[in-house]
DNA sequence: CTAGGGTTAG
């Protein structure tokens, strides 16, 4: 009865004890207030976990939380190994890899053992940081910290390497260990894909084959690697035969490929074909997904106009299917990309009917099209919109875009604005990419604003800084 | 977060 009525509360809990973290500047009001109410809080790791979700966006306070917790007698709570990672995950995109490691052996004395997600997370970060080699050695050494290395953790390794562009490595990690760890068929798809993601078709072909060849049997899965393959690489007339031969050779053609197929043509220019394939696949058996309308939908907006892209939206209404966020996304992009930014409004203001809430990506879109329009005033007013971060916290590309339109007209307020963005996104533990940060400086003090130069000088100096940096 | 399809421009 006390889970169910947790469980049923956590989401506007959640909301509530979020919205107060980010809202409260002072640390220590926020940590006496977290200390008068705590006890009358129901904490239970989903409650931890929404909150810790809610505060992605300002890392520094989600580990804030996430400490005071953890400083909790182990009676009145204790951790568990989820939301150990969620905060391993945030602490390690703030790149405070101290603290990282800080947070792992804190996790193991609590006896909470680091599970291969919990590694996932830790190489995930590493390898788009930029650090692959680190990520290899913490990946060789897994087992000496409580987890060992199979087959599944391999593959999620390679995975990782794959998603951030680094086939040639996992290529290499998968010759040099595949005897040891025998890869399966989830193995070469996952590096048949790698190759496909930087548009080498005819060396994933190879892998294809090569797996043939170890007596594995190819999956809907690898087909549809390839057929994506192909359209990415833009050689369509491959992806085509490639579609004809799956469907010949009597290969499962699902709701996936179809989606593949729709996206493909779409993108490329082929509205009709595009159009003509999504007709087809009912009367193949195969009913599409809200991700095959979303397909179709971007396609029309971009290649066709809006005006058809909302015949479709409303044709899924009329079909019973229920619009998601990318749904929406996809249809305001769509509309601003006409310049049609009061109907964009209005559909931002439709989701909230349908349950999903304007997320990050919608602001992001409006905000980027109205800066390319010139609109820097409006942009920052629904940039404020985003409620000083307090509903939908700005990442970093909201920053990013709003900070580089900042230097399109030559105003010196602009640069106090852009100065303030960048001193924000600081303290809500975002790294800026060193080129946005000189220019920042530069801008400051060429526009003698020097004491907001120094102040973010300061604040360069202590990363992770709010208001002084976290100590785990 | 052991594999495949929809959101960001160029």
């Amino acid at each position: 009865m006390c889970c169910f009525l947790i469980g049923q509360y956590s989401a506007p809990l959640s909301k509530n004890i979020s919205r107060f973290i980010l809202r409260t500047v002072d640390i220590d009001t926020l940590t006496h207030t977290l200390e008068e109410t705590a006890c009358k809080i129901p904490w239970s790791p989903p409650l931890v976990n929404c909150i810790l979700k809610r505060l992605w966006n300002h890392g520094p306070k989600a580990l804030l939380f996430f400490n005071f917790l953890d400083f909790l007698s182990p009676r009145r709570y204790a951790h568990a190994a989820s939301s150990f990672n969620h905060a391993i995950d945030i602490a390690a995109r703030m790149r405070q890899y101290n603290a990282v490691w800080t947070l792992l052996s804190r996790m193991r004395s609590r006896n909470i053992t680091p599970s291969p997600l919990t590694f996932a997370i830790i190489l995930e970060r590493f390898v788009s940081a930029g650090k692959p080699e680190k990520a290899l050695r913490i990946f060789l050494s897994m087992h000496h910290r409580g987890c060992p290395q199979d087959l599944s953790s391999f593959n999620t390794f390679l995975d990782i390497l794959c998603k951030s562009n680094r086939v040639e490595m996992a290529s290499s990690l998968f010759r040099a260990l595949g005897p040891r760890f025998r890869p399966d068929t989830v193995t070469y798809n996952i590096i048949a894909n790698g190759w496909c993601l930087i548009k080498r078709t005819p060396v994933a072909l190879r892998v294809m084959k090569d797996m043939v060849e170890r007596g594995l049997t190819p999956t809907p899965v690898t087909y549809n690697i390839l057929l994506k393959g192909y359209f990415r690489a833009g050689q369509l007339k491959e992806a085509w035969d490639f579609f004809l031969q799956m469907k010949r050779r009597g290969c499962e053609l699902d709701v996936v490929t179809y989606t593949t197929v729709v996206h493909g043509f779409g993108v490329a220019g082929e509205v009709e074909k595009a159009q003509r394939v999504f007709d087809e696949m009912v009367g193949h058996g195969c009913l599409p997904s809200i991700a095959t309308y979303n397909a179709l939908i971007q396609v029309l907006c971009k290649k066709d106009n809006v005006e058809n892209a909302l015949v479709v939206f409303n044709d899924l209404l009329r079909k019973g299917y229920l619009p998601n966020s990318t749904t929406y996304n996809v249809l305001i992009r769509g509309l601003c990309h006409a310049s049609e930014f009061d109907r964009a409004a209005e559909f931002m203001e439709r989701m909230k009917g349908d349950d999903c809430e304007p997320n990050v990506q919608t602001f992001n879109v409006i905000i980027r099209y109205l800066c390319d329009a010139g609109e820097i005033e409006r942009s920052l007013s629904v940039f404020a919109k985003m409620g000083n971060g307090v509903c939908c916290p700005p990442n970093l590309d909201t920053y990013n875009v709003l900070i580089s339109a900042l230097f399109v007209r030559k105003k010196p307020d602009d640069m106090l604005t852009a100065g303030k963005l960048l001193m924000e996104m600081m303290e809500r533990g975002f790294v800026p990419r060193k080129f946005t940060y000189n220019r920042v400086l530069n801008g400051l003090l060429l526009t003698g604003n020097q004491a907001l130069a120094k102040e973010i000088l300061r604040a360069q100096s202590r990363p992770g800084h709010f208001p002084r940096e976290i100590r785990l």
